[in-house]
DNA sequence: TCCGAAGTTTCGGCATACCGAAAATATAGC
DNA sequence: GCTATATTTTCGGTATGCCGAAACTTCGGA
């Protein structure tokens, strides 16, 4: 019988964090997560990550040979999924129904996400109409735990000449999301690659539709924080955990 | 200059919740608040409330002399109303927006408190029409910390023939409030004391106005959860810190 | 194959916030 | 005024989660 982590409950927050940041870092690219990467993530020092880890193995919300990367037991998975449910729903909320700006919510949905209840979750749910993805494309998990993730890839893995639609861009730098919502770049924007200027110079590209359309130059931290979905394809792969 | 105690922030959510109990235990009755009654109403121990008490005297939230209750400086009562606030106007949205009944909020706002930012607050003040009252009929601290306490006393404080409008429900215990949904009885409620049954009986009374009135026996713990505004007088007394 | 740099874990310590038991104090009744 | 009882504080200890320094493992290059 599967253990009953469908709930966050009994975990404390930092357990549920951990958990959380292990998911979202293998969740777009499918590096190994190791305590390093983890620690940066998590802006904490390598040796509490190790400490954590071990907890973390014991609770059965990982696998772990010392030494080597980590990786999410189902239980684990299921508990980061819930959280990442919670997290977007809660941006979601506050984008619309408190009028908080994209890059002002990251921050308070990393504390909400540990204090609310599953009853206020799925109230929230329910008043939103169910989204499926929050404000910046990363999609919302359902109750039941199942998530489809876009058939989207980094810009910067993008061949010149290909075009396609902004589906998602990273909530980590608030500085960022500004930037691009005073260029009117969001979720949604077409996008075709022109060309790269050589020697990690940046990518150029034609951006928006009709008249709005126009160059934009993409520095690197751009093309690395922005998915792109290509025109024509779509769907997706659903994973049901 | 005072201190800048004004908002909720380098505090643990301990310290909020002492100092905001504190404060509870002296806004209705004017009992001095002592290490036990504290205890009790936090569910630790003495031994843990000796302590706390000793450090929020550091941090200049109340004056204490061992052995003597405690009570808040201005800074403790700055700190408080605004966690009351805090409180208050979460219970209001869970009810108002979530759809939450009145017997279900004060467990999620006990929590939420500590957690969601300023902005927030002043979001969802904005959002529900700057109300004065909870849904339990409890004053809402403004912004800038000014409180108006009804002009209520408990029920069991009433003389035999006074009669007045329910104004105020203790929201410590759900049961109580789902007992008296389901009685129909809650704020703004018409009651006429009638008398008392000897011995310590309960108290019986005429709720309700028209053909929904009805005489109904008070015990004692509903007399003194609820606080009753004599008809006729009005006003309240404004106090600002 | 061996070595060193890079990455990981262990270890001793710190901060917070609890607890129960023991010591200290206040006060009510005599 | 003195003392017994109730209340409060102190004390040693636990649990969590963090840190830096030191010890340990891995792995690529020589
Ligand atoms: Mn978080
Ligand atoms: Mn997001
Ligand atoms: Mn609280
Ligand atoms: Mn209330």
């Amino acid at each position: 019988m599967a253990s009953k982590v469908s709930t966050p409950g009994s975990e404390s927050s930092s357990v549920q964090d951990y958990v959380k940041t292990i998911y979202a870092l293998s969740e777009w690219h499918d590096e190994p997560v190791t305590s390093s990467r983890l620690a940066a993530r998590l802006s904490v020092a390598n040796s509490s990550v190790s400490e954590m880890i071990r907890k973390l193995a014991e609770l059965g919300l990982v696998n772990h040979t010392p030494y080597r990367p980590v990786e999410l037991t189902a239980d684990g998975r299921r508990l980061a999924l819930a959280m990442v449910r919670r997290h977007r729903l809660i941006e979601t909320f506050l984008v619309r129904d408190l009028d908080y700006r994209w890059d002002e919510v990251h921050d308070e949905a990393e504390l909400l996400e540990h204090t609310v209840s599953d009853t206020f979750i799925d109230r929230l749910d329910a008043r939103l109409g169910f989204p499926s993805v929050d404000p910046h494309g990363d999609p919302i998990p359902t109750a039941a735990g199942a998530i489809t993730l876009p058939d989207a890839l980094p810009l910067d893995s993008f061949d010149d000449g290909h075009s396609g639609r902004v589906t998602r861009i990273s909530d980590e730098d608030p500085q960022l999301l500004r930037f691009l919502a005073a260029e009117d770049i969001g979720i949604g924007s077409p996008v075709e690659v022109l060309g790269r200027t050589p020697f990690g110079g940046p990518l150029r590209a034609r951006v928006g539709t009709g008249t709005g359309a126009r160059d934009f130059s993409f520095g690197k931290e751009l093309t690395g924080a922005i998915w792109v979905e290509s025109v024509g394809r779509h769907a997706g792969c659903s994973l049901v955990p």
